[in-house]
RNA sequence: GGCCCCGUAGCUCAGCAGGAUAGAGCGACCGCCUCCUAAGCGGUAGGUCAGAGGUUCGAAUCCUCUCGGGGCCGCCA
């Protein structure tokens, strides 16, 4: 993408405000980017030589695995990236690149295939150096790429009117793992949840369970349609009972329901920050919608969209194609948010003068983009797709483009029980918790398998299958790899054997370091295209590559890991799965998943 | 009517910033335990990447259209 830097938002407008650095510093290695500096070298000095137009641009090329693993370690698309404003052949420029970096002691072989591909063969004892690296660098893997920006992730936001949903639970992992991704690739990270509590459904919650509060009485309580009919109300309305007695019965609702929303909504977030916790989630920030209102903070978010000529009265056209029965024209006040994308301008102020909910929406991204953070993202189930342009109209407009927000959509969850559909029944109100679901089968369980799908992808999670112990289930596989480990690790302990500089010669143990190499570039991607799946993707093929080359020591002996009297040899074998077991931990560790020392 | 997401092997899904002969697991078939956990490993079979155009040296990937599945669409959050 050569135009890039064009649209690349600014950041100086928030720079200042330093904040010390979160993580713990990163690592300078990356075998990838390496050898890509080396071919940049190689192809200025061709350019000093003459062989090269000078000043050709090279952001492009890249050095990449290849697909095929036949093809050689690494290869590079520089000849066909060049040949085009070079003026010359694919081959001809890979065959002198090649003869360059045949040079470079890291580079065994380099040879020009297909249409211009240079297919490099690395020097084992730059396998070998890495695996070292791996080991003595305790940031391997984490990446500068974030630069300390700041950067807002909002997640879950459910509204305070219930305990959490097995729906809540897959936006809960994705925006946690999301987050610690983009904190391990050097991004300052806040974790934000924002709490609904100003609008009619908290009203709605009051109610409900102040129809507990008349159960807890004595009385029979009244669940109309439209109100909460869950028993988790039941023990509010007990403490209702404790702390009022029965003063508030027979009291008409303008006298109680300011203070019992305000009760009900803080047991309803005390409920919700525990099912948090039990998943292991741990938020910075609770914000509050009901804080917006009345402190002038929606106001001076609105004033600054009038400022720049977004706001206007109007009326909007119906909605085409099914038209609502009770339609009628209707003066609103207005967001111009076509200025920035949207397909139509969206009212925030309703009829009667009271603000649409997107105008605290508004005002809460207006305070965001106001602490100054460098970039935003929105964790929303799908079934907000509807809301995405706006939100970015929003921010776009109010931080004169400088801020960008990205939205993340995550899809359904599609509850079985042994291969059958998992039916619930939302109007009872006893649809699956996420208590349901980490009770069930762990914490560790739910969040891996919750990852094993792409966010915007539905995803099918079986209470029995995600706790079967086989390969197909990739929570067990990759635990299991590491258990493997923490076991060799365990003997070579009793056995006295220390650590040296690992000696790598099978294909098998060659493998395993090649898939090690591509851990820091693997993090830069997920993190850069915001999906933490890809790390869930990247440890089971990473175990995948260390149970082959276990397996082998099965049929070979002398690949075992231990070798039996030879402590030397053992120190120098056991350096890989060491370093197996360091990225595997740090792989979980950003899934929020604790890797276990042995499969029971 | 409009907007967003999706369509890849029999099934469930990956596919990195456009790259080479499109991958994995399951299922099917054939093999591997006197040996660090076989809860594992190796191999075989299986594809018009929904379809049609376009851009490109090169498209599953980017653009347009069509078909199919899902979601959303004014004073509910």
């Amino acid at each position: 993408m050569a135009n890039r830097g064009a649209g690349r938002p600014r950041i100086d407008a928030h720079a200042t405000r330093a904040k010390p650095r979160r993580n713990q510093g990163w690592s300078e290695m990356n075998l990838f980017t390496d050898i890509r500096a080396a071919v940049l070298d190689a192809l200025a000095a061709m350019a000093e030589a003459g062989k090269l137009p000078a000043g050709l641009e090279t952001a492009n090329v890249a050095v990449e695995p290849p697909r095929d693993a036949a093809h050689g370690d690494m290869a590079t698309n520089a000849a066909m990236v060049l040949a085009r404003p070079a003026g010359m052949k694919p081959r001809d420029i890979a065959g002198a690149l090649a003869a360059r970096l045949a040079d470079d002691p890291r580079i065994d072989s380099a040879e020009v295939a297909g249409p211009g591909f240079l297919n490099l063969r690395i020097a084992a004892d730059v396998w070998a150096g890495l695996v070292g690296a791996v080991l003595s660098d305790a940031g391997y893997g984490r990446s500068a790429m974030g630069a300390g920006r700041r950067m807002n992730v909002e997640f879950v936001s459910a509204n305070p009117t219930g305990p959490l949903h097995v729906g809540h639970t897959r936006g809960a992992v994705f925006g946690d793992a999301l987050a610690s991704l983009l904190d391990f690739a050097g991004y300052d990270v806040t974790r934000e949840y924002y709490i609904n509590d100003g609008g009619a459904q908290v009203d709605v919650l009051a109610r409900s369970a102040f129809e507990r509060y008349r159960e807890a009485c004595g009385l029979s309580p009244e669940i109309a349609e439209g109100l909460y009919p869950g028993d988790y109300l039941v023990p509010v309305g007990e403490a209702l009972k404790e702390k009022y007695g029965d003063s508030l019965l027979n009291q008409p609702e303008d006298i109680w329901l300011e203070e019992v929303r305000e009760f009900a909504t803080e047991r309803m977030m005390a409920m919700i920050r525990e099912d948090l916790a039990a998943l292991g989630v741990a938020m910075d920030v609770f914000y509050s919608e009901k804080s917006l209102y009345g402190t002038g903070r929606i106001e001076a978010a609105i004033a600054d969209l009038d400022g720049k000529g977004l706001i206007y009265r109007g009326t909007l056209e119906p909605p085409k194609g099914k038209m609502p029965e009770d339609w009628e024209p209707r003066e609103q006040t207005l967001f111009r948010s076509t200025a920035h994308g949207d397909d139509v301008d969206r009212p925030i102020m309703k009829s009667d003068g009271a603000w649409t909910y997107f105008a605290p929406d508004i005002a809460y991204h207006y305070d965001k983009v106001s602490r100054g953070f460098d970039e935003l993202i929105d964790v929303f189930g799908a079934d907000h797709g509807g809301y995405v342009k706006r939100m970015k109209a929003a921010v776009a407009a109010l931080s004169d483009n400088c801020v960008p927000l990205d939205i993340k959509l995550t899809q359904l969850v599609r509850l079985f029980k042994n291969g059958a559909p998992f039916k619930m029944s939302k109007r009872a109100g006893n649809f699956v918790t996420l208590r349901d679901v980490v009770e069930q089968v762990g914490a560790d369980v739910t969040r891996f398998v919750m990852l094993t799908r792409k966010n915007d992808a539905p995803l099918d999670f079986d209470f029995d299958k995600v706790l079967e112990q086989s390969r197909d289930n990739p929570v067990f596989y990759v635990q299991y790899a590491h258990a493997r480990v923490r076991s060799v690790m365990r003997k070579a302990a009793q056995q006295g054997i220390g650590e040296v500089a690992p000696k790598l010669e099978d294909e098998a143990e060659l493998a395993v370091a090649r898939k090690l190499a591509e851990w820091p570039r693997l993090v830069e991607i997920a993190a850069r295209t915001h999906e933490p799946h890809r790390v869930a993707f990247y440890l089971y093929e990473l175990a995948s590559e260390f149970h082959a080359l276990w397996n082998r020591g099965n049929e070979k002996a002398h690949l075992r890991f231990l070798q039996e009297g030879n402590t030397g040899a053992s120190a120098e074998k056991i350096a890989l799965p060491r370093a197996v077991g360091v990225v595997i931990s740090a792989g979980l560790a950003i899934l929020g998943v604790t890797p276990v020392e042995e499969m029971r």
